[in-house]
DNA sequence: TCCTAACTCCGTATGCCTTACGGAAATGGT
DNA sequence: ACCATTTCCGTAAGGCATACGGAGTTAGGA
């Protein structure tokens, strides 16, 4: 990466803040960068990040494919624009109530974000870009849990912690998701296909606790799994675990 | 993917079990499935998923491209006995002490396992493949909680759990890791471009706290943040959590 | 012994992808 | 009126997975 994409990636991040600061030469562009993030939104969220390329988003808005490249140095750019401008789709309301409703609301506010986008999750985040909603978000986050007993220190590791503790769950609820969806072979059929090898290779005392747990837990759960249930039972236990250690 | 896929890779994942099936016509095959599979995960080791490539793989056996798809059916497949290799890779060993111990050790075999080969945490996990390893691990992992007084269904998502959460945390980690060892542009030079954006677009007053907390976190770890510290606060809270879950 | 089915290895080709480069045309400042 | 600047985009290079078919190798059966 150049360093001048570098500047360039953070003047269209904080566009909003410095306003644009373009000499004004050539001809008009037909789109704005505003649009070009929003349909590069449209595709990720209808077709995941692996399917996301230039091209469709693009097609999307009428134009060629490299005149994308007028309005973003690159593609990991702009997932970078985008990132951020989803962040700054939810509102961050003044918080109130006590520190685990305030917790509990900084871990839904994600979970609600990666099942929205749930491409977030596949970006890769070395050296992420920091922009205005990422921020803001940041800021907020911290803010919930402001005052209530947390060192500084401990107040990045809490939302650090909220964060990737929520983003694992997201995972596996995005993932399990995807698969009911999936187009070409169905869930019936995947287990048709699979459950007579699984049978002669799975004797049922190999796996004793795993063939009890797996009955029951899908019995229970209409499918495999019910992780919207998991995430809430795992973050009950996380908020009971922090509050214990504000407290004593 | 074709069910006759589907079929001939739970052959390969259970190979060990099932035996090698083939009629042995044709030519020998030059390498074996063990082979290509510790060639692919070496690839994938040094250079991340994005990266791994069949040709790369090939390269590395001293075999052509296409050749490779007389082992495995293709590249999706290939990362599927992948991950049930270093599956395999842990011991595991009879479960010993208390409850937390037993969790504390769950989590901390992910964890390793996570930083020892970083692109798991890039596989797409739809439709993931029963392999023998990943399921011996998994009757593992439930046996470290069996009796302790969770449901049978609690066990199920206390495993989740735990592996959703180092799997967060870890992701964080290696991100981290792979900043630093990034080439291309430094660390320093990333700064040196960012800051001057950033701090003319950024006034101090507009984040008090992210101001306040990321100054102290910047000072008490060398550079970001330190996420092996972060896990183990995060990890210490929820077994916290869960422990007072059981016992109360 | 020898034929042939089955199998391995791999060259070629198709159709994706990102992005470097340069040309044509449009536009506004001078 | 001119021309620097900018947009749009065609082309091409170099990467990727993988479908297809051909050539050569091997073992089993006649």
């Amino acid at each position: 990466m150049e360093s001048q994409d570098i500047d360039r990636t953070l003047g269209l991040l904080w566009r909003r803040t410095l306003g644009t600061p373009q000499g004004s030469r050539g001809p008009k562009q037909r789109a704005t960068i505003d649009e070009v993030v929003r349909a590069a939104i449209a595709v990720a969220d209808e077709e995941g990040l692996p399917a996301f390329s230039m091209r469709k988003v693009a097609d999307r808005l009428g134009l060629k494919l490299m005149s994308i490249y007028t309005y973003v140095p690159g593609r990991s750019e702009l997932i970078g624009l985008m990132v951020d401008e989803v962040a700054g789709e939810q509102k961050l309301p003044p918080h109130e109530g006590p520190l685990r409703q305030r917790m509990t609301r900084v871990a839904e506010q994600l979970w609600d974000e990666f099942h929205r986008h749930p491409w977030l999750l596949q970006v890769e985040n070395s050296r992420p870009w920091i922009g205005p909603n990422v921020s803001d978000r940041y800021e907020w986050q911290l803010a919930a849990i402001e005052g209530a007993g947390f060192t500084d220190l401990q107040m990045d590791q809490v939302v650090t912690l909220l964060s990737g503790f929520t983003a694992g769950m997201a995972r596996a609820s995005v993932d399990a998701r995807r698969t009911a969806e999936r187009s070409g072979i169905s869930d019936a059929e995947w287990w048709e296909i699979n459950a007579p090898v699984l049978e002669r290779v799975m004797p049922a005392d190999a796996y004793p606790i795993s063939g009890r747990v797996g009955r029951v837990a899908g019995e229970e759960y209409n499918a495999i799994d019910d992780p919207e249930r998991t995430f809430r039972f795992g973050l009950d236990r996380l908020l009971d675990g922090l509050e214990q250690f504000v407290n004593g």
